[in-house]
DNA sequence: ACCCAGGTGGCCC
DNA sequence: GGGCCACATGGG
């Protein structure tokens, strides 16, 4: 059921190629340079509880700026990051947080094989959606990400109720194939899913899962 | 004038 | 374990 409803998420709003950076990212591309891994980390942070388009404008800012990168944020004074950061909003937190980062991705010599979910979840500032999204955009590690739309979505459809982060996570990545594209995907598109349609109710008219939560009801 | 957006940490009980 | 709250901008 979980893969289904994906499969017809899939098709009727085709890929939608999370995490497009700038929109420079190829969807297809899987091997990230060190300093692409670090920029999707750094937008996974900016864009905590902010519209994307808020984030990428951030982003961009330090882009142009050209300290998008580990040694750069370290150095740059906290002033500047706090202004260039401005319109992802939290700037007060989110420039220390940028910081403490780029000092945790340096003592770990920019490997990111070299640290843990837990390693991440020390880190002031990520918790574990933000862990996650890191691990499976950035790391390319099989880690499901779990939000508050993902949340909603199990309950309105009815296929768990589960309410627990980790829990949630877990009955996701036992009933899906264990394919990091599938769970980059299926997260993106849970959030698409929950922009265009049911707001409010489990199911509505046009809603593609229409048809498949009124048969999941019934049997 | 609300409410929401690709959350987290700190505090309280 | 759960329930509040602060954090802050930009768009509907």
């Amino acid at each position: 059921m979980v893969f289904r409803i994906y499969k017809i998420l899939l098709k009727s709003f085709g890929p939608q190629g999370w995490w497009p950076i700038r929109g420079i990212y190829d969807i297809k591309k899987k091997n990230f340079s060190k300093s692409e891994k670090f920029e999707i980390a750094i937008g996974a942070l900016l864009t905590q509880n902010t519209s994307w388009k808020n984030a990428a404008s951030a982003l961009e800012n330090l882009h142009s700026e050209k300290i998008l990168s580990c040694d750069k944020i370290l150095l740059c004074d906290l002033n500047r990051i706090k202004h260039l950061i401005i319109s992802s909003g939290y700037y007060n937190q989110k420039s220390v947080r940028l910081k403490t980062f780029a000092g945790f991705i340096k003592s770990h010599k920019s490997d990111y094989n070299a640290f843990s979910r837990e390693d991440l979840l020390r880190v002031n500032g990520i918790g574990k959606e933000t862990a996650d999204s890191i691990l499976l955009y950035a790391c390319q590690k099989p880690f499901f990400v779990v939000d508050a739309y993902t949340k909603r979505f199990i309950h309105r459809i009815g296929i768990s109720c589960a309410s627990d982060y980790d829990e949630i996570q877990n009955f996701f990545m036992k009933n899906l194939p264990k394919d990091i594209e599938v769970y980059k995907e299926y997260h993106a598109l849970i959030v698409e899913l929950s922009k265009r349609h049911c707001r409010k109710t489990p199911i509505c008219k046009d809603c593609p899962l229409g048809d498949l939560c009124a048969s999941f009801k019934k049997g």
